[in-house]
DNA sequence: ATAGTCACCTGAGCGC
DNA sequence: TGCGCTCAGGTGACTA
Protein backbone atom coordinates (compact mmCIF):
# COMPACT_ATOMS: atom_id res chain seq x y z
CA UNK A 1 0.00 0.00 0.00
CA UNK A 2 2.50 2.65 1.03
CA UNK A 3 5.12 4.32 -0.72
CA UNK A 4 6.66 7.56 0.62
CA UNK A 5 3.74 9.93 0.38
CA UNK A 6 1.34 7.71 1.94
CA UNK A 7 3.89 7.16 4.73
CA UNK A 8 4.61 11.05 5.01
CA UNK A 9 0.77 11.67 5.03
CA UNK A 10 0.26 9.12 7.90
CA UNK A 11 3.73 10.64 10.19
CA UNK A 12 1.93 13.99 9.50
CA UNK A 13 -1.44 12.41 10.45
CA UNK A 14 -0.04 10.58 13.62
CA UNK A 15 2.22 13.14 15.12
CA UNK A 16 0.29 16.04 16.81
CA UNK A 17 -1.53 13.01 19.00
CA UNK A 18 1.64 10.97 19.83
CA UNK A 19 4.30 14.19 20.18
CA UNK A 20 5.23 14.45 24.08
CA UNK A 21 3.04 11.73 25.14
CA UNK A 22 3.90 8.88 27.37
CA UNK A 23 3.20 4.98 26.02
CA UNK A 24 1.24 3.65 28.49
CA UNK A 25 1.38 0.09 27.42
CA UNK A 26 1.84 -2.19 24.14
CA UNK A 27 -0.67 -4.36 23.47
CA UNK A 28 0.17 -6.81 20.42
CA UNK A 29 -2.77 -8.93 19.33
CA UNK A 30 -0.89 -10.80 16.95
CA UNK A 31 3.06 -10.42 16.94
CA UNK A 32 3.02 -12.63 13.20
CA UNK A 33 4.41 -9.49 11.23
CA UNK A 34 6.82 -9.31 8.70
CA UNK A 35 9.00 -10.30 11.42
CA UNK A 36 8.24 -11.44 15.02
CA UNK A 37 7.21 -8.38 17.51
CA UNK A 38 9.00 -8.37 20.05
CA UNK A 39 9.55 -5.34 21.95
CA UNK A 40 11.42 -4.50 25.06
CA UNK A 41 8.83 -3.94 28.20
CA UNK A 42 10.84 -1.08 29.53
CA UNK A 43 9.21 1.38 26.40
CA UNK A 44 6.65 1.78 28.44
CA UNK A 45 6.19 4.70 30.60
CA UNK A 46 8.67 6.34 27.99
CA UNK A 47 8.27 10.11 26.09
CA UNK A 48 7.81 10.11 22.49
CA UNK A 49 10.01 12.46 21.65
CA UNK A 50 10.47 12.87 18.23
CA UNK A 51 8.62 11.54 14.71
CA UNK A 52 10.48 11.18 11.50
CA UNK A 53 10.16 9.51 8.46
CA UNK A 54 13.21 7.09 7.33
CA UNK A 55 12.28 5.79 3.78
CA UNK A 56 9.24 4.13 4.31
CA UNK A 57 9.98 3.42 8.02
CA UNK A 58 8.10 5.53 11.18
CA UNK A 59 10.77 6.44 13.97
CA UNK A 60 9.29 7.00 16.79
CA UNK A 61 11.96 8.10 19.38
CA UNK A 62 11.70 8.26 23.04
CA UNK A 63 15.37 9.01 25.08
CA UNK A 64 16.71 5.53 24.42
CA UNK A 65 15.71 5.11 21.10
CA UNK A 66 13.18 4.27 18.74
CA UNK A 67 9.95 1.91 17.61
CA UNK A 68 10.69 1.61 13.52
CA UNK A 69 7.40 0.79 12.40
CA UNK A 70 6.63 -0.05 8.77
CA UNK A 71 3.22 -0.49 6.86
CA UNK A 72 4.08 -3.15 4.43
CA UNK A 73 1.77 -3.52 1.71
CA UNK A 74 -1.60 -3.29 3.34
CA UNK A 75 -1.02 -1.32 6.58
CA UNK A 76 -2.07 1.69 7.66
CA UNK A 77 -2.03 3.18 11.50
CA UNK A 78 -5.00 5.34 13.24
CA UNK A 79 -5.60 7.17 16.28
CA UNK A 80 -8.46 5.32 18.37
CA UNK A 81 -9.70 5.95 21.91
CA UNK A 82 -8.36 3.26 23.75
CA UNK A 83 -11.35 1.61 24.24
CA UNK A 84 -12.65 0.84 20.56
CA UNK A 85 -12.54 -2.82 20.10
CA UNK A 86 -10.05 -4.25 17.85
CA UNK A 87 -11.20 -5.60 14.56
CA UNK A 88 -10.08 -8.71 12.88
CA UNK A 89 -6.79 -7.38 11.13
CA UNK A 90 -5.87 -4.20 14.22
CA UNK A 91 -3.03 -6.41 15.24
CA UNK A 92 -1.25 -3.65 17.91
CA UNK A 93 -2.01 -0.83 19.68
CA UNK A 94 0.03 1.86 21.27
CA UNK A 95 -1.77 3.13 24.18
CA UNK A 96 -0.71 6.70 25.13
CA UNK A 97 -0.94 8.71 28.31
CA UNK A 98 -3.99 10.86 27.71
CA UNK A 99 -6.31 7.53 26.66
CA UNK A 100 -5.54 7.69 22.98
CA UNK A 101 -3.62 4.82 21.31
CA UNK A 102 -1.78 4.07 17.94
CA UNK A 103 -3.75 1.09 16.04
CA UNK A 104 -2.04 -0.40 13.30
CA UNK A 105 -4.44 -2.18 10.85
CA UNK A 106 -2.20 -4.69 8.66
CA UNK A 107 -4.37 -7.38 6.95
CA UNK A 108 -1.30 -9.26 4.67
CA UNK A 109 1.18 -8.46 8.04
CA UNK A 110 3.89 -7.86 5.78
CA UNK A 111 4.10 -4.38 8.18
CA UNK A 112 6.83 -4.49 11.18
CA UNK A 113 7.72 -3.44 14.63
CA UNK A 114 11.15 -3.44 15.88
CA UNK A 115 12.92 -1.46 18.72
CA UNK A 116 16.17 -0.04 18.24
CA UNK A 117 18.76 1.38 21.08
CA UNK A 118 20.63 4.44 19.68
CA UNK A 119 21.96 4.75 17.24
CA UNK A 120 19.02 4.37 15.27
CA UNK A 121 20.93 4.30 12.23
CA UNK A 122 22.65 0.89 13.05
CA UNK A 123 19.64 -0.62 12.79
CA UNK A 124 20.13 -3.39 10.14
CA UNK A 125 17.22 -2.27 7.84
CA UNK A 126 18.38 1.34 8.03
CA UNK A 127 21.90 0.79 7.72
CA UNK A 128 21.77 0.21 3.86
CA UNK A 129 19.70 2.52 2.84
CA UNK A 130 20.23 4.73 -0.15
CA UNK A 131 19.20 8.59 -0.07
CA UNK A 132 15.90 10.82 0.44
CA UNK A 133 14.11 11.07 -2.65
CA UNK A 134 13.40 14.94 -1.27
CA UNK A 135 16.83 15.29 -0.29
CA UNK A 136 19.92 17.58 -1.30
CA UNK A 137 21.50 14.62 -2.06
CA UNK A 138 18.90 13.13 -4.70
CA UNK A 139 20.62 14.63 -7.78
CA UNK A 140 20.96 13.94 -11.32
CA UNK A 141 24.34 13.48 -10.49
CA UNK A 142 23.75 10.80 -8.40
CA UNK A 143 21.90 8.88 -9.99
CA UNK A 144 24.06 9.06 -13.42
CA UNK A 145 26.91 8.19 -11.48
CA UNK A 146 24.84 5.18 -9.29
CA UNK A 147 23.52 3.75 -12.46
CA UNK A 148 26.66 3.26 -14.75
CA UNK A 149 27.47 -0.28 -16.15
CA UNK A 150 23.95 -1.48 -14.76
CA UNK A 151 22.05 -3.23 -17.42
CA UNK A 152 18.94 -3.37 -14.90
CA UNK A 153 15.48 -1.85 -16.19
CA UNK A 154 15.55 1.70 -14.98
CA UNK A 155 12.36 1.51 -13.40
CA UNK A 156 13.71 -0.96 -11.03
CA UNK A 157 16.62 0.69 -10.46
CA UNK A 158 14.54 3.89 -9.44
CA UNK A 159 12.81 0.95 -7.15
CA UNK A 160 16.24 0.02 -5.52
CA UNK A 161 16.05 1.21 -2.02
CA UNK A 162 19.70 0.90 -1.99
CA UNK A 163 19.84 3.70 -4.87
CA UNK A 164 17.02 5.85 -3.84
CA UNK A 165 14.19 5.33 -1.17
CA UNK A 166 10.48 5.60 -1.19
CA UNK A 167 9.64 5.14 -4.34
CA UNK A 168 7.47 2.22 -5.19
CA UNK A 169 5.40 0.55 -8.00
CA UNK A 170 2.86 3.52 -8.83
CA UNK A 171 5.42 6.59 -8.23
CA UNK A 172 8.10 4.81 -10.41
CA UNK A 173 5.44 4.67 -13.18
CA UNK A 174 4.24 7.64 -12.96
CA UNK A 175 7.44 9.23 -12.75
CA UNK A 176 9.04 7.93 -15.56
CA UNK A 177 5.79 8.93 -17.39
CA UNK A 178 6.71 12.59 -16.58
CA UNK A 179 10.03 12.26 -17.73
CA UNK A 180 9.28 10.78 -20.69
CA UNK A 181 12.00 7.48 -20.63
CA UNK A 182 10.43 4.04 -21.43
CA UNK A 183 10.68 1.95 -17.63
CA UNK A 184 12.57 -0.69 -19.24
CA UNK A 185 15.89 1.28 -20.72
CA UNK A 186 18.45 -0.42 -19.32
CA UNK A 187 19.60 2.00 -15.98
CA UNK A 188 23.38 2.23 -17.35
CA UNK A 189 22.36 3.96 -21.40
CA UNK A 190 20.60 7.00 -19.57
CA UNK A 191 21.97 10.28 -20.01
CA UNK A 192 23.31 12.74 -17.28
CA UNK A 193 20.36 15.00 -18.48
CA UNK A 194 18.06 12.79 -18.54
CA UNK A 195 18.67 11.49 -14.99
CA UNK A 196 18.34 15.53 -13.99
CA UNK A 197 14.88 15.19 -15.60
CA UNK A 198 13.80 11.99 -14.29
CA UNK A 199 14.94 13.69 -10.36
CA UNK A 200 13.18 16.43 -11.03
CA UNK A 201 10.00 14.64 -11.75
CA UNK A 202 9.95 12.44 -8.89
CA UNK A 203 10.54 15.57 -6.58
CA UNK A 204 7.45 16.98 -7.92
CA UNK A 205 5.16 13.72 -8.00
CA UNK A 206 6.12 12.53 -4.48
CA UNK A 207 5.20 16.19 -3.62
CA UNK A 208 2.76 16.52 -5.66
CA UNK A 209 0.81 13.15 -3.99
CA UNK A 210 1.82 14.06 -0.51
CA UNK A 211 -0.18 17.41 -0.84
CA UNK A 212 -3.12 15.19 -1.38
CA UNK A 213 -2.36 12.84 1.55
CA UNK A 214 -1.38 10.31 -0.84
CA UNK A 215 -3.08 7.64 -3.12
CA UNK A 216 -5.87 5.36 -2.11
CA UNK A 217 -6.07 2.38 -4.49
CA UNK A 218 -8.65 0.57 -2.57
CA UNK A 219 -7.11 0.58 1.55
CA UNK A 220 -4.85 3.30 2.42
CA UNK A 221 -6.68 6.03 4.86
CA UNK A 222 -4.24 8.15 6.50
CA UNK A 223 -5.13 8.35 10.51
CA UNK A 224 -7.78 10.53 10.21
CA UNK A 225 -9.13 7.64 8.39
CA UNK A 226 -9.10 9.63 4.76
CA UNK A 227 -8.38 8.59 1.51
CA UNK A 228 -6.11 10.08 -0.30
CA UNK A 229 -6.44 11.73 -3.34
CA UNK A 230 -3.78 11.42 -5.62
CA UNK A 231 -5.48 8.38 -7.04
CA UNK A 232 -7.40 11.62 -9.00
CA UNK A 233 -4.29 12.28 -11.03
CA UNK A 234 -2.22 9.08 -11.76
CA UNK A 235 -1.78 9.59 -15.75
CA UNK A 236 -0.52 5.89 -16.45
CA UNK A 237 -0.47 3.58 -12.99
CA UNK A 238 -3.61 1.27 -13.95
CA UNK A 239 -4.63 2.82 -16.74
CA UNK A 240 -3.30 0.00 -19.35
CA UNK A 241 -5.25 -0.23 -22.31
CA UNK A 242 -6.80 3.43 -21.86
CA UNK A 243 -5.69 6.22 -24.17
CA UNK A 244 -2.72 8.53 -22.88
CA UNK A 245 -4.10 11.56 -21.51
CA UNK A 246 -1.37 13.76 -23.05
CA UNK A 247 -1.01 12.25 -26.34
CA UNK A 248 -4.32 10.09 -26.72
CA UNK A 249 -2.22 6.63 -27.72
CA UNK A 250 -3.09 3.45 -26.47
CA UNK A 251 -1.11 3.20 -22.77
CA UNK A 252 0.85 -0.57 -22.72
CA UNK A 253 1.04 -2.54 -20.13
CA UNK A 254 3.96 -5.07 -19.37
CA UNK A 255 5.64 -6.87 -16.63
CA UNK A 256 9.33 -4.97 -15.25
CA UNK A 257 10.85 -6.75 -12.92
CA UNK A 258 7.41 -9.07 -11.61
CA UNK A 259 5.70 -5.46 -11.02
CA UNK A 260 2.70 -4.06 -13.30
CA UNK A 261 4.06 -1.48 -15.55
CA UNK A 262 2.40 0.89 -17.41
CA UNK A 263 3.57 3.45 -20.32
CA UNK A 264 3.20 5.45 -23.41
CA UNK A 265 5.04 3.99 -26.15
CA UNK A 266 4.59 7.88 -27.63
CA UNK A 267 5.22 9.79 -25.08
CA UNK A 268 7.99 7.95 -23.33
CA UNK A 269 11.19 6.78 -25.69
C1' DA B 1 28.31 -6.13 -6.74
C1' DT B 2 24.40 -7.13 -9.66
C1' DA B 3 20.20 -9.24 -11.43
C1' DG B 4 16.52 -12.34 -11.22
C1' DT B 5 13.25 -15.21 -8.63
C1' DC B 6 10.79 -16.63 -4.55
C1' DA B 7 8.61 -15.98 -0.36
C1' DC B 8 5.80 -14.01 3.15
C1' DC B 9 0.05 -13.09 3.78
C1' DT B 10 -5.00 -11.82 2.99
C1' DG B 11 -8.64 -10.10 0.19
C1' DA B 12 -10.81 -8.54 -4.07
C1' DG B 13 -12.25 -9.37 -8.58
C1' DC B 14 -13.15 -12.23 -12.39
C1' DG B 15 -14.61 -16.24 -15.33
C1' DC B 16 -16.99 -20.41 -15.13
C1' DT C 1 -23.06 -19.24 -4.29
C1' DG C 2 -18.86 -21.30 -4.81
C1' DC C 3 -14.35 -22.51 -6.74
C1' DG C 4 -10.04 -21.52 -8.64
C1' DC C 5 -7.19 -18.36 -10.56
C1' DT C 6 -4.70 -13.76 -10.80
C1' DC C 7 -3.44 -9.63 -8.90
C1' DA C 8 -2.18 -6.06 -5.27
C1' DG C 9 0.93 0.02 -2.69
C1' DG C 10 7.07 -3.98 -0.13
C1' DT C 11 11.31 -6.00 0.44
C1' DG C 12 14.62 -9.52 2.48
C1' DA C 13 16.64 -14.01 1.26
C1' DC C 14 18.49 -16.80 -1.93
C1' DT C 15 20.77 -18.18 -6.26
C1' DA C 16 23.93 -17.77 -10.06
Amino acid sequence: MPELPEVETTLRGITPSLLNRRIVSLDVREPRLRWPVQIPSDVCGKRIVRLTRRAKYLLLYVDAGALILHLGMSGHLRIVSGNVPPGKHDHLDILLDHGLALRLTDPRRFGSLHWQPHPVADHWLLRNLGVEPLSDAFTGDYLFARSRRRRAAVKNFLMDAHVVVGIGNIYANEALFKAGVRPRIAAGRLSRARYREIVARIRETLTTAIGQGGTTLRDFVGSDGRPGYFANELLVYGRQGKPCRRCGVMLKGLRVGQRSTVYCPNCQR
